[in-house]
DNA sequence: TATTATACACACATATATGTGTTATTATTT
DNA sequence: AAATAATAACACATATATGTGTGTATAATA
């Protein structure tokens, strides 16, 4: 993902995700292990290096046991 | 995008995707228009066949002016 | 200082999403 | 039946997400 047009999106969902982890208190270990995603692509993801997918989001959105909607629940002007 | 362990919320995805189109009377070359993404890409989409990555997500939201979440809001047993 | 936990930063191979083009199918309309 | 519109189904090249491994950086703690 280098120069995207929706880099700042993906900045913002990273971010989005981070927090939404951190309010668990679990490590972006723990979430690696509870979705089966490798945590180098969980840094990735929270860093908003990479564009993921929705098996991605699926995932992560039963590791944190919430809706992947959610994952998506946050504000950004663009 | 193989037999692929999600691949029920992919169908599940699609399809509502196709709803939220349909429901505004667009075609999918609208769409396609619309959001800057290819029509094939589309029909993939909404049929199921690929996971598709948030920045498509972005897009495709913007052009049916709706917030990316609506994508996923729908009921899905998984 | 040393240890531990957490997150970041690389490299690499593989799978697959994207983007493009073309053709086929299906449904609707004339 | 023929024409048109909409969708599906192919093939192909390229970009990139994923998965894996290894190493580094930082902060907190003992």
């Amino acid at each position: 993902m280098i120069n995207n047009k929706n880099e700042f999106y993906l900045k913002a969902f990273g971010k989005h995700l981070r927090k939404l982890r951190e309010d668990r208190l679990l490590s972006q270990e723990n979430l690696a292990n509870d979705s089966d995603i490798p945590i180098n692509q969980i840094g990735r993801i929270e860093r908003g290096e990479i564009n993921t997918t929705v098996n991605t989001i699926y995932s992560i959105s039963k590791a944190l046991r919430i809706e992947p909607k959610e994952l998506f629940d946050f504000k950004f002007k663009g």
